[in-house]
DNA sequence: ATGCCTAACACCGTTAGA
């Protein structure tokens, strides 16, 4: 089972993208973030012509999750556990999960858009720590059904010095910053292996790159990307890379797909 | 310290991304 993650930074603007993609590299299931258009507004139709069900969690202009996968999609969730009372009124759609049937056994796979936090210490910033605490309590309940697992998504923060292009520079500033970094250790924590890492301990590879000053010709960008896996699905990791055409095309997203293989 | 570049939305600039 091949399973992809990617932030396309808007579907309808990189829909030709996502459509190579599904053609070229043949995932059994793609999770989607960024998608900035409403649920209804999804490109449903084309990617169901490419061969693929569609699960798709939107919202205006910003955000918004999805799901494509060869084999059928069951049991889709869109919500995470409210922690607090704010937690309530939050409508973002950074969260989508579902069970998919495929090769004669279930994963469970999740396709999840962590908050940027926008600034250090500004209410975005707290949201997306909170927002990390919310999924760690999600997850935990995940955990106890013993399955294959896979939660690909923009998480948002780099783990390690080796995951950015200047540590000593970026130390501290935004997806580079000791409290998102505890965040995600936490989810670590938990069991779940960062897929990548695990097969390539010592290798620096990125998955974002900044649209301005040339950040991808430069290769000055940040590992933010991750594929967690639970023992269950981790235990059978045959493969995990990131794609880099994608990112070289014309009017790229700023981040590159990152897949992995599970037997 | 700031802009760099891109997309959406609503208009010819603003907000957000990371």
């Amino acid at each position: 089972m091949k399973i992809a993650t990617w932030n396309v930074n808007s579907v309808k603007a990189r829909l030709q993208h996502v459509l190579d993609y599904l053609k070229d590299e043949q995932p059994d299931v793609l999770l989607l973030q960024e998608l900035k258009c409403l649920t209804e507004a999804f490109p449903t139709m084309e990617c169901e012509d490419a061969g693929y069900n569609v699960a798709a969690h939107g919202q205006k202009t910003y955000n918004g999750v999805a799901i494509l996968s060869k084999h059928p999609i069951e049991d889709v969730v869109t919500t995470l556990p409210v922690l607090e009372e704010a937690d309530k009124e939050d409508k973002q759609a950074r969260y989508i999960e579902a069970v998919i049937c495929g090769d004669g056994q279930a994963f469970r796979v999740a396709s999840v858009y962590v908050p940027n936090g926008t600034e250090i210490d500004s209410d975005r910033f707290a949201y997306k720590l909170r927002y990390f605490d919310r999924l760690r309590e999600h997850i935990t309940g995940l955990l106890r059904y013993e399955e294959k697992l896979i939660i690909g998504a923009d998480y948002n923060v780099a783990p390690e010095d080796i995951d950015v292009y200047n540590p000593k520079a970026l130390r501290g500033t935004l997806c580079f910053h000791p409290e998102e970094q505890q965040k995600f250790r936490s989810l670590l924590h938990l069991g779940l292996a960062d897929a990548y890492r695990a097969l390539h301990p010592d290798v620096q590879q990125f998955s974002w790159w900044d649209y301005r000053g040339g950040g991808l010709q430069n290769n000055k960008g940040l590992r933010i990307d991750h594929l967690l896996l639970s023992p269950q699905a981790a235990d059978n990791l045959q493969a995990c890379d990131v794609d880099l055409h994608p990112r070289q095309k014309e009017k790229p997203s700023d981040h590159a797909p990152v897949w992995c293989e599970i037997a």
